[in-house]
RNA sequence: UCGGCAGUAGCUCAGUGGCAGAGCAUCCGACUGUUAAUCGGACGGUCGUUGGUUCGACCCCAACCUGCCGAGCCA
């Protein structure tokens, strides 16, 4: 007899099937015993009644233990009492392996620090199941989209020579005491080389960012997509990021219903986000909203009373931006922020030199930046001068010079950072529980 | 790096300057509809570490370690 997976089992009501599965959790009740059943694609419980069953078969139930790998065949049966409509009669249950030891991860609360160094374990419970595939649904929904919108996946290498952006610590690497490297903290200086021979292509993969960051919104290591486009501006950029954010919000939607309900994600709240048309202020424009929620005391409940306003020409906090997130139903732009506060390859706003053409993207609920994005400068000479002016190394910035000294044309792109959109999408409170093992300060292992 | 909070049984926590506690987990027993079942019993401790105050410290003090929350920085 084949095996079935549990996520098809509505299928197959009435007949009797074999499931290799694990089992979860186990309520006993004198003559019934009830076996929580995982098999990776779902969820579901077997009910085993002592009269229906040989008395060996009945006390093997009895004696199973959490976690513990088994065959069960039985007759699938609709249950409305089911929380997924549908039960297993045992007819016939055996243990493919004896467990050493306990489990540790029992039905109980347990706090965040012994799960996560259970992570290993843990994954194998209802939520981070139900993350972890959202995760992958937002993965195969960027891979989707760009592919959809003419992109070519385009990988950058891991280890870099330089810092893109000066002022963020990089892990360093010592090439044989001969020579240092340093972990990509982006891919985008060679994405922008991609984009000069593709025209459209994206980075997808790890970064990562030495920021001695101890908050809900950070890790050391995370996952980031960023497209380059040759040729494009800056408000062709903000359309990009807006029909690709709205795009995977849809999909998510699309499927994972069972997920976002076993996390008690209100669906509703993620309506707009779906649907597009996301409003865009200018950072100057942010600092006044900002400055009325201060005077009229409107903060969100994750924000401290004494926080002040931003004087033109600082950057946005945290509380700020969880401010500006607070006052949309949907996530929103903020552009043209100061050139002084951002990186030196963003293109200064040809209508107020002070401002760079760039965006970041809020999303609701304290969730903060999710994608941070700029046109990019094509001018060699103004390139060059804002590298020097930074105080970078221009021999590191040659082969990046290189694009503009041939063929040079305008163009732009952004980064997402996927963490913080999966940490958004399903609700949960801290992006490591959107990262299968993430790596933080306080956490390496395992 | 700075600020706040915490560390007691496998887990989640209570506790008091004078005998170390509860619930859950585990094990044994009862129970035919549980969803974190219920009931009875058993098992379970270097009270983060070091030093100090005290007749006596899990409790008070100091330093250190570890973690959590927040800020800065960022995606």
């Amino acid at each position: 007899m084949a095996s079935i997976s549990i996520e098809n089992l509505s299928a197959h009501v009435g007949e009797t099937v074999t499931l290799h599965a694990w089992l979860t959790d186990k309520s006993g009740k004198g003559k019934i015993q009830f076996l929580k059943l995982r098999d990776g694609s779902g969820f579901v419980q077997a009910t085993v009644f002592k009269a229906d069953v040989p008395e060996d078969v009945f006390d093997l139930a009895k004696r199973l233990t959490q976690e513990q790998a088994v065959t069960v065949t039985g007759e699938v049966r609709a249950d409305e009492r089911a929380p997924g409509g549908v039960e297993l009669s045992v007819r016939n249950v055996s243990p493919i392996s004896e467990n050493h030891g306990e489990y540790p991860i029992t039905p109980k609360e347990h706090g965040i620090e012994f799960l996560m160094d259970h992570r290993h374990v843990w994954l194998r419970h209802r939520r981070p199941w139900a993350i972890m595939r959202v995760r992958d649904s937002v993965q195969r929904a960027i891979v989707d989209f760009f592919h959809g919108e003419g992109f070519i996946r385009f990988d950058a290498p891991f280890f870099t020579p330089n810092a893109a952006e000066g002022t963020t610590e990089l892990f360093e690497i010592d090439l044989f005491g001969e020579d240092k490297a340093y972990l990509s903290q982006t891919g985008q200086l060679h994405a922008e080389a991609g984009a000069f021979a593709f025209g459209k292509v994206y980075t997808f993969g790890p970064t990562f960012r030495a920021e001695k960051s101890k908050t809900r919104r950070h890790l050391l290591e995370f996952w980031m997509v960023e497209p380059e486009v040759v040729p494009s501006n800056h408000a062709e950029n903000m359309n990009l990021q807006e029909r690709m954010v709205s795009f995977i919000v849809r999909r998510v939607l699309d499927e994972c219903r069972v997920e976002l309900d076993l996390l008690g994600r209100d669906v509703s709240k993620l309506a707009g986000a779906a649907e597009g048309n996301y409003p865009r202020v200018t950072y100057t424009e942010a600092l006044d909203i900002v400055r009325q929620h201060i005077e009229n005391h409107d903060l969100p409940p994750n924000v401290q009373a004494d926080v002040q306003p931003v004087e033109w020409g600082d950057d946005l906090g945290a509380p700020h931006e969880t401010i500006l997130g607070h006052h949309f139903d949907r996530p929103v732009i903020i552009e043209k922020y100061p050139a002084a506060i951002k990186a030196f390859y963003m293109q200064p706003d040809p209508e107020d030199p002070r401002v760079a053409l760039c965006d970041d993207m809020i999303a609701p609920d304290g969730y903060g930046e999710i994608i941070g994005g700029s046109e990019r400068i094509h001018d060699y000479d103004l390139l060059k001068a804002r590298i020097e002016h930074e105080g970078l190394p221009l021999e590191a910035f040659e082969w990046y010079l290189d694009l503009r000294r041939t063929g040079s044309m305008p163009h732009a792109g952004y980064g997402m950072g996927l963490e913080r959109v999966i940490a958004w999408i399903t609700g949960i409170d801290h992006i490591r529980e959107a990262i299968p093992f993430p790596r933080m300060l306080t956490r390496m292992r395992p």
